[in-house]
DNA sequence: ATACTAAATTTGTATATACATTTACCAGAT
DNA sequence: ATCTGGTAAATGTATATACAAATTTAGTAT
């Protein structure tokens, strides 16, 4: 089966083997996978070398590893959500319509000093102090984004005092009288970084959407920026573009 | 310096070590850090503990490794391109505007049966026969993006003909009078599978984001679905989204 | 039956060793 | 100077072994 004769190191091969029998669901979600000692007496090689391809699988989040459990195929994404970035309409909205349950827990706030990443977008001068308040949301109890926001602290800092639960948007509108315009929103791919990987419940880091944001009232005045981790197994975005007239090439 | 007693293995407190040291900057990108056995002796461990740690450092693409030369922190983001998704301008006008130059290449172009998730968005039914174009896109001769073209074969089989340097906006307009109206853009985070990984030139695989997009004309006809993998380390995108004016709840 | 204990199982960490493969470097011959 | 070949150095692969830690299983005593 293992051919050590073959350009590809032991621990490659068997860990295409592993891609093959997904690929053919010879083994599928949730299926115990043989042990360590078992798969290396199956390939006549040592179980470290066993160890080394299911490592790889699990860096890449095909199967999950328990202490004194055992080896299993991770569970696959079973919903997915579509949030929709042409018009804002909120996490809430957009889980609700999934049918699914939202809520979200407040992590901390706190003050800091912004650094220029904060406080450029903010348009932040002399006093550099903003509000961060870390969130997590979840869908159906399931942790689904994780989200800080920054807020100036003058203006804002009644929000210290504040009850949270309704979210923000509520507050901006009804207690500062604010009228939310749009967002500037920028995206791209992370891994999650150790906090996020506990918080979403990997096994190993994966990777995210990470979404930033800067919301700006009706006279283009900025109110906050958001940093955002979107676990990208369970969720994807959706936007509807048009094209302009004339395009000169490719894509 | 490593303490056994530690609830941490040793190899996640070397990986942190370097982290702190990346952090500190005491380690800067291009330089060359210890050798394995110089690590292990410093540490008062083996080398195979040494690599363990190293090997996170790789997988996280902090530090790139190679075989008789030695270990290098990996070299950072230097130029940084924003897609905008609210207009599609295409690849070319994107990367001309951030001051570098485009440039594709044809992988492949054949002619493959449609499975479901390629059939349902050409609204394709009896004929599955489309036109599969694979090219990667370069930005300053550095590739930038793996995008897959798939067309419905009878209206478009011309394009196997066809000189398609100029990209494919032009031959839509121009040889089969379309015009292009909007695209329908989902996109998430994933890993570079082996073929991505190996064309962008990663040492291991890195989060990419994967989008998908299925363009119409002006009549709401579907022209072609495209699978776009955007290496995320250097590019990223930007969404201008407008707020609708009431607005129930967080975030 | 229930509860506790002990053993077996399984994965995690760490050491030690050997050899392979790639690269860099230097000495010596041309 | 230039090319060649050998050697050293560095990382890659693989084996073998030991013990730790977590879980399950089985058994035993109450």
């Amino acid at each position: 089966m293992i051919q050590p004769q073959k350009r590809q190191p032991k621990y490659v091969q068997i860990y295409h083997w592993f891609q093959e029998q997904l690929q053919a669901e010879k083994l599928k979600t949730g299926d115990q996978i043989p042990t360590e000692t078992a798969l290396a007496r199956q390939f006549n090689v040592t179980r470290m070398t066993v160890r080394k391809a299911l490592h790889r699988l699990v860096v890449e989040g095909i199967i999950t590893r328990t202490r004194g459990k055992g080896s299993f195929v991770a569970a696959e994404t079973n919903k997915n959500f579509i949030f929709s970035l042409n018009t804002i309409t909120g996490f809430f909205n957009d889980i609700r319509r999934s049918g699914s349950q939202p809520a979200f827990k407040v992590n901390r706030v706190e003050i800091i000093q912004a650094d220029a990443k904060i406080a450029d977008p903010l348009q932040l001068s002399g006093d550099l102090r903003v509000i961060y308040i870390l969130r997590t949301f979840f869908a159906d109890e399931e942790p689904a984004l994780i989200q800080g926001t920054y807020l100036p602290y003058e203006p804002f800092k009644r929000v210290m005092e504040m009850d949270l639960s309704k979210g923000m948007y509520p507050i901006y509108r009804e207690n500062f009288n604010l009228r939310l315009h749009h967002a500037d929103q920028t995206f791209t791919a992370v891994m999650s970084n150790s906090f996020e990987t506990r918080t979403f419940g990997f096994d190993s880091p994966q990777p995210c959407i990470f979404l930033e944001w800067v919301l700006y009232d009706d006279i283009n005045r900025p109110i906050e920026v958001c940093y955002c981790t979107y676990r990208s197994d369970k969720y994807k975005f959706n936007v509807v573009s048009s094209l302009p007239v004339q395009l000169s090439m490719a894509p």
